[in-house]
DNA sequence: GCCGTTTTCGGCCCGACTGTTTTCAGTCG
């Protein structure tokens, strides 16, 4: 068994625990030992469990480290297998329901003998569940209108689209005249390629009127909670929105702590208690609280924090960006001064694989063309598809000819500012060969290089087709190295680490596809890959011209990656991509 | 169930909000 699926195993114990109604901090055990064991690479935990040490993982004890060893050595356990026969699988779909935990999941079993979804919607209609101790008629209407709801209300959202809800609260927020601060927290503004719901903290001076304008928004179908210090609403669509309102000196705190991720927050806890200190939401303060100043509310009088820098700085950190925040190895690198400077939207200078109405795109190159001298670029690639995505309108030799034509014929017009190149997306055949011969190939610039066709093949089969790819000498970059699609489409089969090696072997580009539906490669596998040496291009893949401002997806994730410019393609003035195109094309 | 150089037992984050209560349990983040 794998890592990951260790590690779900482990998060499903606790899940199923909780329902039974197990000790709270051994659910947790169950739960953080999950995390634990996420957090090693691949390779360190398989080590560790040959050789008999996965109990030296901080959260991995004894019970844990024998039922990671019998996972390993037999893929079951035993413990796992009776623990689902004790419970029935529609309570731990119960607990999706918003309003249900696992004590009122437990009482609904008691009393009513309810096992399922469709058994408790039935007791909800036949109005058994308002009749019991500890509920009433409002949890029994909450109930069903959760299972009414239950897809859209459990369903992620795109960033991209979560973000186009977010800023004009954003905005209309800090236009209220008694908020002095307002910022979006949570996975939104950590970059998160999907988002589950969107996190408000406003500093105010008078709270009423800001929790009146946010529930009053347009688009808010229901307000779930209105209280002194937060509002929540659920906007059309079933996206949820919670707003924070705390005193100003508390703001940065606030951030921070809805900003997450979970495990970044554990760890700075946990840092913060090693120097006798406890952060929180509300603050940092002494971890003891005898013989400390309190406030108002009681609390421990703590630090005073202007900016979430500050915060960090207390702890002995540099300035953390919400990108990295993730529990993957940010704050040891704070500590020792060794976080990169990220890449940022301003690095970006041009973009490769953008498409034109020649192929699928709708705008066509001379929109493109201005649409980017609009961004300030300095250069745009051309990357209509290659003939064999007939679904895609994909260029035959002929065409795709006369469309280098046209550029060269763009370009020497000096119509536009940005320059533009030739390239192609080019279909990667099912058997590794590419849609061109050699010959159309050498009139471009450059070529993108992709997977369209014959997603089923077994991981061998499109790992090997995809290296043959790379290993062509006239490949500049690697388009989606899996051809997910966010929320809709499982990613083909492919050996990533492999990809990878002939990428690097081969001085290929891989492609940060910057559409959001895609952002592949993925953000998590970017960081060892560039130390490794891999290029990266942030690829708005647009098919209109307003779609190049995908980049700023591309963006989030490259940063999520720890990518610095250096890192990026598209960082490079085009004096330096001219040059850098030049000595590709002119290897052996 | 995990952890530990003030501890091998007794902690483990905790405050806000809702709905049900009549002082609080459960859920959520």
């Amino acid at each position: 068994m794998t890592k990951n699926e260790i590690a779900d195993v482990l998060a499903e114990i606790g899940v199923l625990m909780e329902l039974k109604g197990e000790n709270p901090f051994k659910v947790r055990a169950y739960a953080a030992g999950a995390r634990a064991i996420e957090g090693l690479e691949n390779k360190d935990f398989e080590s560790l469990v040959s050789e008999g040490k996965i109990r030296s993982v901080k959260g991995i004890g004894e019970a844990l480290a024998a039922k990671i060893m019998e996972l390993q050595a037999t893929g079951r356990l035993e413990f796992l297998d009776r623990l689902k026969e004790s419970i029935e699988p529609g309570l731990v779909e119960m607990l999706k329901i918003p309003g249900l935990g696992p004590k009122k999941i437990a009482a609904l079993r008691k009393e009513l003998a309810v096992t399922s979804v469709a058994e408790l919607e039935k007791a909800c209609q036949e109005g058994g569940v308002a009749g019991l101790a500890g509920f009433g008629e409002k949890t029994q209407e909450k109930i069903l209108a959760g299972i009414r709801n239950r897809e859209a209300y459990s369903r992620r959202h795109l960033w991209w689209s979560a973000a186009q809800v977010a800023e004009p609260i954003l905005a209309g927020l800090r236009s209220i005249p008694q908020v002095r601060r307002a910022e979006s927290a949570g996975s939104l503004r950590r970059g998160m390629e999907t988002v589950g719901d969107l996190d408000f903290i406003v500093a105010a001076s008078d709270v009423a009127p800001v929790v009146e304008w946010f529930t009053g928004l347009a688009g808010v179908t229901e307000v779930t909670a209105r209280g002194e210090t937060k509002a929540s609403v659920r906007l059309e669509g079933g996206l949820q929105a919670d707003l924070r309102i705390v005193p100003a000196e508390q703001f940065a705190f606030a951030l921070h702590h809805f900003t997450g991720s979970k495990d970044h927050n554990v760890q700075m806890r946990q840092r913060a208690l090693e120097r006798s200190l406890s952060l929180s939401e509300w603050g940092l303060v002494p971890a003891s609280g005898e013989g400390t100043a309190k406030d108002k509310a009681g609390r421990n009088q703590g630090m005073a924090a202007a900016d979430e820098a500050s915060i960090f700085a207390a702890l002995g950190l540099s300035y953390i960006p919400p990108e990295l925040r993730e529990g993957l190895g940010e704050i040891e690198a704070a500590e020792k001064g060794a976080l990169p400077k990220l890449v940022e939207l301003a690095d970006i200078r041009g973009a490769f694989h953008n498409h034109t109405t020649e192929s699928d795109g709708r705008s066509t190159l001379a929109e493109m063309a201005a649409a980017a001298q609009a961004l300030g670029w300095e250069y745009l690639g051309i990357a209509d598809h290659s003939k064999s995505s007939r679904q895609a309108n994909g260029l035959t030799e002929e065409r795709l000819l006369r469309q280098v034509a046209e550029i060269g014929a763009v370009n020497a017009s000096r119509r536009f500012r940005t320059r533009l190149f030739s390239g192609t997306e080019c279909d990667i055949l099912p058997d590794g060969r590419l849609d061109f011969d050699d010959a159309v190939l050498a009139r471009l610039d450059y070529v993108v290089a992709s997977v369209h066709s014959a997603f089923s093949q077994d991981e061998a089969a499109m790992t090997s087709r995809i290296v043959k790819a790379l290993e062509h000498p006239h490949v500049t970059m690697l388009g989606h190295l899996t051809g997910r699609l966010l929320l809709e489409r499982e990613a083909y089969h492919v050996d990533a680490a492999r990809v990878i090696d002939a990428a690097i072997a081969n001085g290929v580009v891989v492609e940060l596809n910057a559409n959001p539906h895609r952002l592949d490669m993925d953000w998590r596998l970017w960081r060892k890959a560039a130390e490794r040496g891999l290029l990266c291009s942030i690829n708005p893949d647009a098919h209109d011209a307003p779609s190049l401002g995908f980049v700023r997806a591309g963006i989030n994730s490259a940063r999520k990656g720890w990518l610095k410019r250096e890192d990026v393609l598209n960082a490079m003035p085009l004096g330096g991509i001219e040059a850098w195109l030049a000595a590709r094309r002119r290897r052996p």
